[in-house]
DNA sequence: GCCATATATATAGAAAACCGTATATACTAC
DNA sequence: GTAGTATATACGGTTTTCTATATATATGGC
């Protein structure tokens, strides 16, 4: 499954889709709760547009008990790898991807605790 | 009026708008008609998108005489127009932005001759 | 003035994308 | 088995986006 140019803007042009790529981008693998709460969105509207990142091969999925991790796909062409990092980058003081997710993480404490209240 | 980064790749979304920004990211400078032989679409879509492309912020155009050239606008912050560059790049051999555009130059031979039959 | 070329925009309809709500599935602990 | 948490999907409606056709504007040459 090859990842078109096309598809691949595509992917980039919802801004859910664009600040869930760069939090995976910058911190490398979230579950969907820790994702959800990141952005304030409700669950379903995360959980669709990672369905999609997913389908269009952007991103993969790994299950560990109850949760499920997405993380940037490992055999993204290269090039679609250097324009999420430079993104994200160019992005990281301007716009705020996540509403204090550090804060979050630590409170999480996964696996083997409840991450979402 | 700056540029956002949601704005940015609304505007990469659509296969004929990014098929105009990689022609002028390889090209540099070219006019409408130029563009609408390059991409074989009609005049009113090219320009339309072009339109859009110039009201967004990507693209500066200028006329001269009858014709009027589009380039990438110079004041494109930095990391976007790496990213315009590097999808360029990566697309070059893969996918053919233009049907033959060199012989198309060579035939317009413009200014100063209609460069569209 | 008229005619041709180049480009832009307006309009209306079709297609695609996004949304929230509701529901289904999967896992864990008991 | 039941209950609770995590995640995915299905459904229906709204909004956005794209399209093609038709028309308008601008320039150049006569």
């Amino acid at each position: 499954m090859t990842l078109a140019t096309d598809d691949f803007f595509k992917a980039l042009a919802d801004p859910t889709r664009l600040r869930l790529l760069m939090l995976l981008a910058c911190e490398g693998e979230l579950c969907v709760c820790e994702l959800t709460h990141a952005l304030t969105e409700i669950q379903p509207k995360v959980s669709r547009h990672l369905g999609l990142l997913r389908t269009a091969g952007l991103v993969q999925d790994r299950r560990e008990g109850q949760w499920i991790f997405y993380r940037i796909h490992p055999q993204l062409p290269t090039w679609m790898g250097q324009v999420l990092e430079q993104t994200a980058q160019a992005n990281r003081k301007a716009e705020p991807f996540a509403t204090d997710l550090r804060k979050l993480r630590s409170m999480a404490n996964r696996p083997g605790k409840a991450c979402c209240a």
